[in-house]
DNA sequence: AATACAAAAGTAACAAAGTTGCAGTTGAGC
DNA sequence: GCTCAACTGCAACTTTGTTACTTTTGTATT
């Protein structure tokens, strides 16, 4: 059976990415969260010493070869999730909504929910969708 | 009839707020554009010398207030529009939809486009919603 | 296994965006 | 016209991210 460093390497690998010890680390990290990460949240969990210059373009090559994918805040931070199915270099398939909780502050990619669509006023040509919901989630209901 | 100054006036009275030579050019600015605007694109239409502390202290109690609300990016740029009814300190009515022109880099609000709702997973208490699409507007088609 | 070379990492210097603390000024109600 | 909380202006600082350049390393080839 394969291994959880066998995955990493083969997904980097499969992308056409090179394997060094600071993408495989940045990979086993968005791997394993469960809510989408800022770049210092990722800087804490990576090994003392990773230099952060080299985090951000490790971020950057990801975004670009479909290993991960950008989430987007009411604020002026740019959070990351790992891509669940077989996105690439040439497109993204993360049609998916995102919730953050106002009182965790967790961003959860809800996979399973699709954007809906909208009715545009002519002439307008749509690429791609965000959709970010806020609210309480799950963890932080009060109690019943 | 009223002049525009007349309504930045009353605009900001009826918020509660006080009236200053920065509140009401930032209002002015805000009401103005057709796009939303970040920090330091409002900051160039300002009256030269205008303190960009101020300026970021005017967004944030313009935003409590009611009076503007912020528009997401898939960058870490924050951006603001002029509130277009009437929302207020209690609660904002922007239930729109946002576009980003990949060419021009505006973002337009979409009021008439309003925000589709979607089922979601037991336990999540939704209290906010952005969508953001991203794509080629009017102005950039290319020629037919 | 040694070689070659592009890709990635490391280092330093820098820039943009936003925040905090505090002293001074002013708008609005009395 | 006083009064004072609200607002402004300034300095210093933090966080996040970028650019330019040199060194190291992963991988394909011999
Ligand atoms: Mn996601
Ligand atoms: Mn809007
Ligand atoms: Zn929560
Ligand atoms: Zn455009």
């Amino acid at each position: 059976m394969p291994t959880s460093a066998d995955r990493l390497v083969r997904t980097l690998s499969q992308h056409g990415l090179r394997q060094t010890p600071v993408r495989r680390s940045v990979l086993q990290v968005l791997a394993d969260a469960a809510f989408a990460l800022s770049g210092s949240e990722i800087e804490q969990q990576l090994p003392a010493g990773t230099d952060r210059i080299t985090l951000y373009r490790t971020l950057k090559s990801f975004e670009e070869s479909g290993l991960i994918h950008r989430v987007i805040d009411s604020t002026d931070v740019v959070r990351y999730a790992a891509c669940s199915i077989e996105c690439s270099a040439e497109a993204h398939f993360d049609n998916h909504v995102h919730f953050k909780c106002t009182i965790c502050q967790h961003i959860y990619c809800l996979n399973q929910v699709a954007i809906p669509t909208v009715t545009l006023p002519a002439q307008f040509q749509v690429v791609s969708r965000d959709y970010l919901l806020a609210g309480v989630c799950r963890e932080c209901q009060p109690a019943v």
